[in-house]
DNA sequence: CGGTCCTTTGACACAGGTCAAGTAATGTGG
DNA sequence: CCACATTACTTGACCTGTGTCAAAGGACCG
């Protein structure tokens, strides 16, 4: 069952007009954050950075490019969540990241995209064209410095995944997202503890190197040791935050 | 036969003399690869590398450094090759890379290390004080720019790693580790086919997620099917390696 | 030449995958 | 507003790939 894709369906606003509305703050629409790219620039290079820069919308579940797609845009999630992925050719998926506002997509140093992106629901991006991004980095280190320090933070967490993806078992797997899902909301300034879950059981998963029926049955147990609680099937409280993180880290 | 057991030892302080005998390269030094970060740089900054730069032997399994401690320095490999690996609380391990000449560790945005790091055989590496080298990244955007696209590299990198930990078998997982090994070695300017195993089976388990048992098991399948042929124990020839490679991508 | 480490191979156990059935939640068209 | 379809989730029964444990051989070393 190899997931064949459509081509992405996407509506360009003509937002332009407006966009001098935002020059004092323009990461108001390009979600800033503490990983995100455009604080600390000054207002100049901010509005260089605003000028070449147009807003999109996604509606839910809607590709955004695919793996060997031609890489023209790069992407910033402004409001929504996305998930990236590879494809092995018999169709097995591993979902390598979610992304929330502030996050970069699309990022590359080839000619094509590393891996396909998808909205998980209904999402809002800045969208910038490639060429004319790169020749702003070269012109703003400051720019540059800010997406080494981004690119350094992933490296970090893409082995977090890997020591989970290789040594951890699916309780673990499990407990850890989760946890993972909470520090990611809280870094992003949204509330830690009802954790909440905009995929499914299936892109969990295939995030977590698991069968959906394995990240179902790891919720059960979860439950009925009390340690979490399902309050709508889209939200998760953490009970006993401490318990968790021992076993997440493996004790 | 383990890679160059009496390599010669020269002193950091005979190394001091003869920088100026290496100004012109000094990347011989410290591996210029493809990758590295020391080429495309203007003299005058290669001179500023070098002067902050010490070189440093390790002997074989001898740790360089652990996760945790202070990073004050950071590495580059120049000869022989370092596993880097992180640990759960109760002792599983799980390799996140193997580095040859030419790569860099200890790179990390925060104060201490994100992981371990030990030579596999005697090894050479050069040692620059992170302070100073982040004091030239400041002053060298040329230098910045080159270590953004070489974390951009190993961001693939890694995202390949999480396909193969989550969602491939243990025989795709031993044949797609034998094409990376034998893509790096060309990458480095080394032969790619006879390739050489500097590793034992327990660490290409811990990197591959699987027991060092399966790992021999898989290869002595392939050697049955007539895919591979071990000559040295530390030496395997691909014999196929088109099949390798539709094994590899899941076919 | 005995000790240590690495590798291979076999026997067996088990975590997690697969298949299947049933239910709940959500959406859709009449 | 209600049939109906669709998608998501849970749970059970069973199967299999890989881990674990154990033993034995080989290479290297002091």
């Amino acid at each position: 069952m190899p997931p064949t894709k459509n081509a992405p369906r996407f509506s360009v606003d003509a937002q332009k007009h407006h966009h001098s509305l935002h020059l004092v703050h323009p990461c108001d629409t390009c979600a800033v954050r503490p990983y995100s790219a455009c604080a600390a620039l000054n207002p100049d290079e901010q509005k260089r950075l605003v000028d070449i820069m147009k807003t999109v919308d996604i509606e839910a579940h809607q590709p955004i490019f695919n793996e060997f797609d031609k890489a023209q845009h790069v992407f910033n999630v402004t409001e929504g969540a996305v998930k990236i992925y590879k494809l092995l050719s018999d169709g097995r998926r591993q979902i390598t990241g979610f992304l929330f506002p502030g996050d970069f997509l699309g990022l590359t140093h080839n000619e094509t995209y590393a891996y396909s992106a998808e909205a998980l629901g209904a999402t809002k991006l800045c969208r910038f064209p490639r060429e004319k991004l790169e020749a702003l980095l070269d012109a703003m280190p400051s720019l540059e410095q800010r997406l080494l320090g981004m690119a350094s933070h992933e490296l970090a967490a893409a082995q977090d995944q890997m020591i989970l993806l290789g040594r951890k078992s699916a309780k673990e797997r499990v407990v850890s997202f989760l946890l993972m899902l909470s520090n990611s909301a809280v870094r992003h300034g949204r509330p830690g503890n009802p954790v909440s879950l905009p995929m499914t059981r299936n892109d969990m998963g295939d995030y977590l190197g698991l069968s959906l029926e394995t990240v179902s049955r790891a919720f059960t147990q979860l439950k009925t040791q009390g340690l979490i609680q399902l309050l709508d099937e889209r939200q998760v409280r953490l009970n006993k935050p401490d318990a968790l993180r021992e076993i997440a880290t493996g004790f």
